[in-house]
Parts: C-alpha cells; structure tokens; sequence
DNA sequence: CGGTTATATGCCGGTCAAGGCATGCACCCC
DNA sequence: GGGGTGCATGCCTTGACCGGCATATAACCG
C-alpha cells in the first residue's frame, strides 16, 4: 500500500516543489533547502517523507547526500491515473464535436 | 489555482475511492455512503471538498444529488505528470547505464 | 585527534483536517 | 399541510502533520 504514501508524499506543495526540483537534475540537501526557503530539517524531514514513498533516491557523496528523483512511483500514478484518463478523452472529444461542429468534421485524436 | 486542492482533495484515501466509485457511474449520495462505510456527514463533507476541487459535479434529481466525474481535473493531473513521465521514459531507455548524473542536462524555466 | 561541514533526528507548539452527532433545509407523497 | 426522505452544515473532539530549534551523527581536513 504504498500507494497512499505517494500520495501523501505529494500532497505537500514544498515536496512537490522540491519533485520539480530533482526534475531538472538530482541535487545535494543543502541546495534544496536554499531553493525551498524552509529550515534545513525541515527540508530534511520532507526528504524523508519522499525517500519513504519511493519517489527519491540518495547518494552519498563524502558528507553530502545527493537525492534524485526514482522514476517507478510516476509509474504508478500513471496507472492510476490510466482509467480516468479515457473519461476525458471520450469528454473532449465530445466537446470537441460541439465546438467544432460548423467548420470541420469531428476529429480524431492521436 | 485550484492545483493545491486538487493534490489536497485526492490525498485522502476516502475520497479516491469516491472518484473511483464515480468512474464506473454516477451515483447518489446514498449509494456513495454505503460503499465506503462512513457516515452521511462525513460523505457529505468528502463530496464537497471534490466538488470545490472540481473533481465532480452535482445533478439534482427530486431530493436525491446525483454525483458525477468531472474530468477536466483528471487533465490536470496529466499535465503535472507528463515532465515525469518523459524522465520514466527514458529511464526505461537507459536500464543499462549507470545513474551517475555527472552529465548536465539541460535547465528548464520554472 | 580536534574542528568543521553536511545531514538526520527528537522534541515541542501551533494548525488543520477528519469523523461523529445533532440539526437545518429542500423536496416528495398522502 | 403534515410527515417522511435525502442531503448539507455546524459544533466539537481527537489525532496527524508542519515548522522551528537544539542536538546527534557521519565524513572530510589539517
């Protein structure tokens, strides 16, 4: 059931923040905490929380801890999000169909 | 931005399986409360924080509501992920090389 | 070995959200 | 209109989380 911890872990706008981050490239604690403008334990403790849920990875390098984001949780996310995902496109596609109807036939997608 | 409650709404396991219930139909409250075990309040409550995330829509029918998906959200969601999903890609691609990140990728605005 | 840097952990106070209960409100049927 | 049903809202308590501060831990350097 980690599944809940992910979406725990994400709920928070500063792990998201620090998610976007690691996006870009993986980076050692003390320029999270900079860029985040929290506390050093704080930032150390929402790490914490992301390391739990998988979302991170460490490595260590000399005294420095450099987290990089894990790619599988977004897997995960994407697979649940995969079911909903085809409510929308049939929706757009609908609306599609609405808005366009005077000018072009109804397209198809993909 | 109703991002953060989006993020806020989905983080509780109640209200997912909420969303999950309305993917397979739409349903009344009532149906809603039995599903999930809690109370009608708490439902209640539960519905309103999805109906203030945009997540689902309300149709009145005589004294019943009827609650819907809304799946505009679901795009939002798709959209946050897409970065990542490009970075799982390409993990996916790169399973046999290292994860040494000493090459620079490049910086992206935001 | 002692000092310094880099990060993690414990503790504490404040805040917020979740759930239950009682109640209010709107709508239907007789 | 009166009673009953279906749902929303307000109040309250409890538990979780967040942030900061102080401190422990680990690794480097001279």
């Amino acid at each position: 059931m980690s599944d809940a911890a992910l979406w725990a872990a994400l709920a928070d706008p500063h792990r998201r923040a620090i998610v976007a981050l690691l996006l870009e490239r993986p980076r050692p604690v003390g320029e999270i905490v900079e860029a985040c403008g929290l506390s050093q334990p704080s930032t150390s403790k929402h790490l914490r929380v992301l390391r739990d849920a998988g979302l991170v990875r460490v490595r260590q390098d000399a005294q420095r801890r450099v987290y990089a984001l894990d790619p599988a949780p977004i897997a995960a996310l994407d697979a649940w999000l995969a079911p909903y995902r085809r409510l929308w496109n049939d929706s757009l596609d609908a609306l599609g169909r609405r808005l366009d109807d005077s000018e072009e036939p109804p397209l198809s997608k993909d």
